[in-house]
DNA sequence: GCATAAATTGATACGCCGTATCACTAATGA
DNA sequence: TCATTAGTGATACGGCGTATCAATTTATGC
């Protein structure tokens, strides 16, 4: 596990060099901060977790990191914008099943939903350029739990 | 246009009235600037064309008319919260196709999405309660221009 | 190793957006 | 009319992200 965070942590710096981006102190540590996650988090979160480093080293580095793909932005049902590591196999364009309970997410991709809105934008001559979508509820390991309030 | 207008801001008041709101005369302005509105709107905006009310006033406005499903919030692409009028045939549960030229907004009603998520999310076990979707794009008028950096 | 140029940092301030507070005012209905 | 209660709006606050800018660190060439 901690191989595997150091492993990924690794693999997010290369990322922002092969972007043209500096190998810096503060960088490695706001990087090693995101590998240890394993639930998306917010910007404070994060800043709160890494002391002495500036509020606006991290929001750039997470600006960065979403611009590289290597981060997904995720709206909560309540309109807080959290971030996410990307899969290495979904940097692509995909969705996410958000348990409301743990936080957990699940990411879809190869579904027909991008088809499916294209033909009915097809109908109404309408061309589309983009979306934003995403799905709350419970995952499996918390189904048998009351749900909450929405 | 005016009539039109007219009818549009008493349907709201009573609306609010049928909520157990009260009808005051903050509040007609606010609907009647509303009902003025034949695009979606930001709350500033809303507010900088009501000097002399309470900044308060129009939110808390706003978020009555959204409780009572009078109005519906969008969420730009550049994740600007915006409000829009339902249409009235229109108060359940829909999606929007947002024109990012003029603005312009047709809802998306009866479409099988729904049930793609569902059927989607139980081959996951995961019991979806909520999701959120906006499409961006270019409506039939502004589909000859060429397309705006996303 | 060292000098140089350029990117990065972080303290600070700013700005947007929405909400809490609270004394005052206006609407309701007995 | 009067008492009750909701509503108002000035103000302040708080969250969240960004602009600024002097100081620092990094990458690079010599």
């Amino acid at each position: 596990m901690r191989n595997r965070n150091y492993a990924l942590a690794d693999q997010l710096l290369e990322t922002l060099e092969e972007q043209g981006h500096r190998d810096t102190e503060p960088r490695r540590k706001v990087v090693a901060a995101i590998a240890r996650k394993n639930r998306h988090f917010t910007a404070e979160e994060l800043r709160g977790e890494l002391p002495g480093i500036g509020r606006a080293t991290v929001y750039r580095a997470l600006k960065l990191l979403v611009q590289a793909g290597a981060l997904c932005r995720v709206m909560l049902a309540d309109g807080a914008l959290h971030y996410q590591l990307n899969d290495s196999a979904h940097h692509g364009h995909h969705h996410h099943l958000l348990c409301v309970h743990c936080g957990e997410s699940e990411d879809v991709q190869g579904c027909d939903i991008e088809g499916q809105l294209h033909s009915l934008a097809a109908a109404r001559q309408f061309q589309i350029t983009g979306h934003w979508l995403e799905v709350y509820g419970q995952c499996y390991s918390c189904a048998d739990r009351p749900a909450l309030p929405a």
